[in-house]
DNA sequence: AAAGCTACCCGCCAAT
DNA sequence: TGATTGGCGGGTAGCT
């Protein structure tokens, strides 16, 4: 994890927790986590640190953690983009939390590549480096060995994503629920950004209301329109601007939320569960689940259960 | 897992 | 003239 002058003290901190907290079934350490900076004092806005690793480390380092800096347009040093770039070229996985994306755009990093940056930023990054393809909406981006996550909070979406692409969603489950975390927050940061006042943003709230109380019947686009009072066309305009995704996407998520809870906190069946949820059958609320959460409904009741039965000796 | 089919999404355009 | 709406249809994601 790379510190810096200026950097935000969250970016930092988070990939440090979580990735030093992961560990196997027996226990074991799975990462061996390494804070470095190009001198041994870095200042903060906050905080002095005094990281134990130089810039050299990032020659040995599997993954580099790129934190965000308080102001993105600020330079950083060349010795630091040349060993990002260094790094990259010999094929380390180079991740970047909110700002952190400027930094590796200024090594050149992301030219070419999908990547996203705090929302507030996006248009900045866009501005300044046209070869990038910045996509505001979502929580992070993954490019293979280059990574880019979205504001403070997204760093945590980022890593257990690394962690669960390295060990497994086993793993990365649990962390997550060390972390208080859902293991994988639908929705992209859309749903953060404000997309009207809050007065007209209203206009939509009734129906989502009504549909998240009514989650067991069938929720056909025409019925929501209806409901609505608007033509189906319209609907699906308000709810991208409202809401951020389309009508169905959002019924589809909303879904799968109502299941996770289900899962959480009653002992009902998978069946059960599907119905209540309004999903056809077991095996489609399974594959909905899968597909999103990356987990089996079973995987996440156990997990998600035991934590209560056996207390939280090992939470933070 | 494969396949057919339905409903959805969204660009486009005319109307308001 | 510019903004919003509603309908149409092609392509397709997702359900049965």
């Amino acid at each position: 994890v790379l510190a810096f002058d200026g950097m935000v003290l969250a970016d930092l901190a988070t990939p440090c927790d979580l990735f030093s907290r992961a560990q196997d079934a027996t226990g074991r350490e799975l990462y061996d986590v390494r804070v470095c900076s190009q001198n041994a004092r870095v200042v903060g806005s906050h905080v002095q640190l005094e990281p134990p690793y130089r810039l050299d480390e990032l020659r040995r380092a599997d993954t580099i953690i790129v934190p965000g800096g308080e102001d993105p347009s600020r330079d950083v040093p060349d010795v630091l983009l040349l060993e990002l770039t260094r790094a990259a070229r010999r094929g380390a996985r180079i991740a970047s939390v909110c700002s952190g994306a400027f930094v590796l755009a200024a090594a050149g990093l992301l030219d070419g590549l999908r990547a996203t940056t705090h929302w507030l930023a996006a248009d900045a990054l866009a501005r300044r480096y046209p070869r990038i393809e910045v996509d505001a909406n979502v929580l992070y981006v993954d490019n293979g060995n280059i990574l880019t996550s979205a504001g403070a909070a997204a760093a945590h979406d980022l890593c257990l994503y690394l962690v669960r692409r390295d060990f497994g969603a086993q793993v990365a489950a649990y962390l997550a629920r060390c972390a208080v975390m859902p293991l994988e927050r639908a929705g992209g940061q859309s749903q953060f950004i404000v997309h009207r006042p809050p007065e007209e943003a209203l206009s939509l709230a009734p129906v989502l209301g009504y549909i998240a109380q009514n989650l067991r019947s069938d929720h056909a686009l025409e019925t929501i329109a209806r409901r609505a009072g608007m033509s189906v066309r319209t609907l699906s305009r308000q709810f991208r601007k409202e809401v951020g995704t389309t009508p169905a996407a959002w019924v589809a998520a909303e879904r799968v939320r109502r299941a996770q809870l289900l899962l959480e906190t009653t002992a009902m069946s998978i069946e059960q569960i599907a119905s209540e949820v309004g999903l056809g059958s077991a095996s489609v609320l399974r594959e909905r689940f899968t597909k999103t959460l990356g987990t089996t409904p079973q995987q996440y009741r156990r997990v998600f259960q035991a934590d209560r039965s056996q207390g939280s000796a090992r939470a933070v």
